[in-house]
DNA sequence: CTGAAAGCGCTAACAA
DNA sequence: TTGTTAGCGCTTTCAG
């Protein structure tokens, strides 16, 4: 355990007893207290058939005097849906799909449906058992940002066969499911046109620090990355900031003394950015860095991140969308298939 | 609509139909293949009782080859259990909320208890629904991050008297719950006692901007502050990192030339890092900085933050303790209620 | 407008 | 070791 973990002195203490579970009330509690049947209280309580008022006062009244509150199990397994869907997501401490995720939440929060969020850890199989758990839940849709572009296929599949299941943000291609998405190669050759413009008057090396291509976005910008620059240096790893550090302070210790480098993530270039200052060096005076994503923590960099934004407020309208036609449409629809165009946005770090 | 976010020429496209939905196959489907009664496809499935191996055999092969999974409500309903728990954050985007969040999930993936997370989006009707629909849905317990002190109490004490509930890093006093948190006090004392020894030898103002008293950790980190430094200007507003920009902002715009800042919150204080930048100034030259938490983003801060460290791997394997306690010890006993000392980290933000 | 009753899928008691 | 059956709590026909 990590030694600056520990904390000998903490406080510790056991307080009273707990009070006794409160016995569950069911339906027909509030039905007996009422005085009417079970049916007529499942009436009132989800108004889906006239009832006498005075009957209506009646079940209201005792369902509060009794504190009642439905068991949701009992009337999703009657009704074969459970007014949520789940959202699964490879990583919270990545701010780009924490922030995904609050504003998935906060879209859906106006409607009837609640959104559960599970992260997967980056693992493949605790991504199965996310999407398994919430299948058996039988929760009304699914979305996903599957954590690796082919190996995350069977469990897409198997959500996609049971519900309305939304890829996000990255893409398991060989599975058909609506997508919400970025143009990552777009965004990545406006990342690549500012770079040229840059390098032309102030010439340096250009690398590039980014995630392996193991899941779609990255490999769509690393791809269109390597495309307009062949000659560039490839350094390889994952979506976080301690990859972003690691990888920087090692060319720096190798002997690079100034570049252009593109990270394919905000998060990976704000370890960049801090691998940078440890050394002693400047931005972006000896090296110039650019991000990915521009959500949340961008604002956070020093100096402020040349990136290039994702259109989140869009993307998760997009969802809300598909998610609603799914129960009112219902039937066989079409799969939609959206990829937002992220726009350029030049600051400090990497100025024109 | 921010303008930013337009993106007319996002691509968007119409795939293939939807295959038709697989009828989902029940327990009576595998034991009709298998030859067995469905009671027997649930002793192979659970083995909660020997059977035969052949029959254990032929229920496999028939689960397998019709894709069949269970179906969690019917079991839960059954079992009023459901082998899951819920998580409540006020908000993802807080990335010291969205660790806490990976980390009680990665403490449980061992077990077979499943976490699912929701925001309620730093809103008190948001966190009643959350609380309310995980009741409802028979989760086994509760981890609340409570939004407020005083006004979160209801729904904490709904939770409280039908689940195993854990208060995490926030407390709403007025109910009885376990509580797993940090001392708040002692860390803030620690930064106080760091304070003090640096205006002694490089004397200059001392101000705090820090989220309104309404929670727990807020409240407590205030207090102890204002204690220590009666005389020290306040600016409260929220947790997040725009408010702690904007605050020193303004700060700086009424002519406050040099001073320790003291934060309850890194997100705070980095939003006080990069108005400092933008107002030209140095840290630690002109203004000192420090932060509290210790979690994630802290290693985004250039310079280096000052801050209190949360020892938040001890804290989520105590909630791990408490849930597994109830579930085997089951009947009454007490609450564990633990606040764990954080540590000090002195770094360029604030050095000594 | 109302109540009786069926049944969602599952597990567990009970009987064989 | 196995099958039959009751029933978890709910909604929704179906009769009245």
């Amino acid at each position: 355990m990590d030694d600056t973990e520990r904390s000998p002195g903490d406080q510790e203490g056991l307080q009273s007893q707990r009070e006794d579970a409160a016995p569950t009330t069911t339906i027909h509690d509030v039905a007996a207290r009422a005085g009417v049947s079970i049916a007529t209280v499942s009436r009132v309580l989800n108004d889906s058939r006239p009832v006498r008022p005075e009957h209506r006062m009646r079940v209201l009244a005792a369902a509060d005097e009794l504190g009642y509150s439905a068991n949701l199990l009992g009337r999703a397994l009657r009704q074969g849906r459970s007014h949520s869907i789940g959202l699964v997501v490879p990583d919270l401490e990545n701010p780009f799909f924490a922030t995904l995720a609050q504003d998935v939440s906060r879209a859906f929060a106006s409607s009837q449906i609640d959104v559960y969020v599970y992260s997967a850890d980056n693992d493949l199989e605790t991504e199965r058992r996310a999407i398994a758990s919430f299948l058996g839940r039988r929760v009304d849709g699914l979305v996903l940002i599957p954590c690796d572009e082919v190996r995350s296929a069977p469990s897409v599949r198997l959500a996609s066969r049971a519900v309305v299941t939304i890829q996000l943000d990255r893409l398991a291609p060989s599975v058909r499911t609506h997508f919400i998405g970025c143009d990552n190669r777009y965004g990545m050759a406006q990342i690549a046109s500012h770079v040229r413009a840059v390098v032309e008057v102030d010439p340096r090396p250009i690398v590039f620090i980014g995630a392996h291509p193991t899941s779609s976005s990255a490999h769509e910008r690393l791809d269109t990355f390597a495309k307009a620059f062949p000659a560039a240096r490839l350094v390889l790893g994952s979506f976080d900031f301690s990859f972003g550090r690691d990888a920087m302070s090692q060319l720096i210790d190798e002997g690079l003394k100034a570049a252009v480098v593109v990270t394919d993530a905000d998060v990976i270039a704000l370890g960049v950015i801090a691998a940078v200052h440890a050394h002693g060096r400047a931005i972006p005076r000896d090296y110039r860095v650019t991000g990915f994503d521009g959500v949340g923590v961008t604002f956070l960099a020093q100096p402020p991140l040349t990136t290039v934004r994702q259109p989140v407020g869009q993307m998760t309208a997009a969802i809300v969308d598909i998610v609603r036609g799914a129960f009112d449409g219902g039937g066989t629809r079409d799969y939609v298939v959206r990829r937002f165009r992220p726009s350029l946005i030049v600051r400090e770090s990497s100025p024109a």
